[in-house]
DNA sequence: AATAAAGCTCGGGATTGATG
DNA sequence: CATCAATCCCGAGCTTTATT
């Protein structure tokens, strides 16, 4: 419960009566609607949440939250990014026409507009869109299947050009998602409720989604090149194809043995932003034997979270959403993710990534890669959980693409071995999966052995 | 005008080990 | 033992916008 905090100072909020009444303000019958609607808004909401890891624009108090909840921004991303939902199927509907109307002459008392350099007289009429309509079902069946629909075109003006509106950021979200053949669509959301806003139920089906297949979220855009030094904890030379040598962030702050043999191919990700000093992030490194091993630590967690919520795991089935980086109650430590399984116990999974190859044999990769004092700690609060009464799990992702199994580094960190196996004893589960590394994506995969 | 709810910005925590 | 390195993520606090 702890994930849905409730804000600080606000009144309850009053759940809107949103169909009925906006149809009537707007005077869109709801014969008008075609055939996928209703679309019931907190799954809409939900599915708006699942598959992007976007933002959410507009939605979020449609979360299906109960009454008298509301969410700061962050944290209801996380909570509905964490729903089961799956797009499936993809067709197309008839366009529609929106109408919108608002402007400084309905509120002449706000004057954002003209300081955000907007035009001051602008007034958003109706436009004509195309639409497509996903259908989309719940994995595991609790939910009713969903249909929603969206248009991709861009809000209009008065003039019927583009509203400067759409922010740019979202246009690049979208030119991206659509020119991806496997995308499966994508709803132009509009940061602006001045054009789009929730409580507008008439105009849901213009809401704000990409919806894609499993697995994008954890799209991948490398481009080849060669790991010249690793330094600074932080940071990583990289010489790109072209003979380039650029600064890039080196995205694991461990000692990342066995992949440091310089130089090395690597594959690294151009990723330029104003908020970044470095526009380069090194992700994979070719590993002594010709695979390619996963060094980017940001990714593994979102890569388990999200083959979970495929099913991939027959252990681990959420029903509940999935909340990351919580710990238990009084307790300084964070796990990776938790969630209440279908008999309602509390499941903590601690992820680990794993890397190094194995001094025993090859084809295994063992963890851990230096004494990790941490990661025992994690281990023997996983234990007192587990014998507490919850459900522990220690997950090791093996990311690396050219062995079959996960082992314990006994020579690297004795302490954190004996961790493991009173770990084990003490009913913590340990799982292990292959991590699969798709030149433009990372899956998770099936489980591995783990040899002790 | 009052209120609900959205977006935005900012800053702190977390990550790890070398270095002074 | 504090500091530093780059990034991501989140929450707090604030602003903006829509609705009634």
């Amino acid at each position: 419960m702890g994930a849905l905090q409730c804000r600080r100072g606000r009144t309850p909020l009053r759940r809107p009566r949103l169909l009925a009444a906006s149809r009537r303000r707007v005077g869109v019958q709801p014969s008008a609607e075609p055939a996928h609607a209703p679309i019931h808004q907190s799954l809409v909401s939900r599915l708006v949440g699942v598959r992007t890891g976007a933002p959410l624009y507009g939605l979020s108090h449609r979360a299906g939250l109960s009454h008298g909840q509301s969410l700061g921004s962050a944290s209801l991303r996380s909570h509905l990014r964490s729903q089961p939902f799956v797009c499936t199927t993809l067709r197309a509907a008839e366009p529609r026409t929106h109408h919108l109307s608002v402007g400084p002459e309905r509120y002449p008392h706000r004057a954002s507009r003209e300081s955000r350099g907007l035009p001051a007289g602008h007034r958003q009429q109706h436009h004509d869109a195309p639409c497509q309509v996903a259908e989309c079902e719940d994995p595991r069946g609790r939910n009713p299947p969903l249909h929603a629909s969206w248009s991709d075109a861009a809000p209009r003006d008065a003039g019927g050009h583009e509203s400067s509106e759409l922010p740019h950021r979202l246009e690049a979200r979208l030119r991206g998602h659509w020119s991806d053949p496997r995308c499966l669509g994508a709803l132009p959301a509009t940061r602006a409720p001045a054009v789009l806003h929730p409580r507008r139920v008439d105009l849901l089906h213009r809401h704000a989604a990409v919806l894609v297949p499993p697995g994008l979220t954890l799209n991948l855009k490398l481009e080849p090149g060669r790991l010249l030094r690793r330094y600074k904890r932080f940071l990583a030379d990289v010489e790109l194809a072209d003979g380039r040598v650029v600064q890039a962030h080196c995205p694991n702050t461990g000692s990342m043995k066995t992949l440091l043999d310089l130089p090395r191919r690597a594959w690294v990700e151009h990723r330029p932003s104003p908020q970044r000093k470095l526009h380069w992030t090194l992700v994979l490194l070719e590993t002594a034997r010709g695979g390619w091993a996963l060094v980017d630590t940001s990714r593994p967690n979102a890569v388990v979270q999200e083959g979970v919520l495929r099913g991939v795991v027959p252990q681990l089935v959420p029903a509940s959403p999935i909340v990351r980086e919580r710990g238990p109650e009084g307790v300084k430590k964070r796990f990776d993710l938790f969630f209440a399984d279908e008999s309602g116990r509390r499941v903590w999974v601690e992820i680990k990534n794993v890397t190094m190859d194995s001094s025993l044999r090859k084809g295994r990769s063992d963890f851990p890669d230096s004494v990790t004092q941490r990661g025992r700690e994690h281990l023997e609060l996983l234990t007192q959980l587990a014998r507490a009464g919850d459900r522990a799990v220690q997950f090791f992702l093996l990311s690396r693409t050219d062995c079959d199994a996960v082992g314990l580094a006994r020579d690297i960190d004795p302490a954190y071995a004996a961790a493991l196996e009173d770990a084990q004893a003490g009913g913590v589960e340990v799982l292990a999966h292959r991590l699969v590394i798709d030149p433009r994506r990372l899956l998770l995969g099936e489980a591995v052995p783990i040899e002790h």
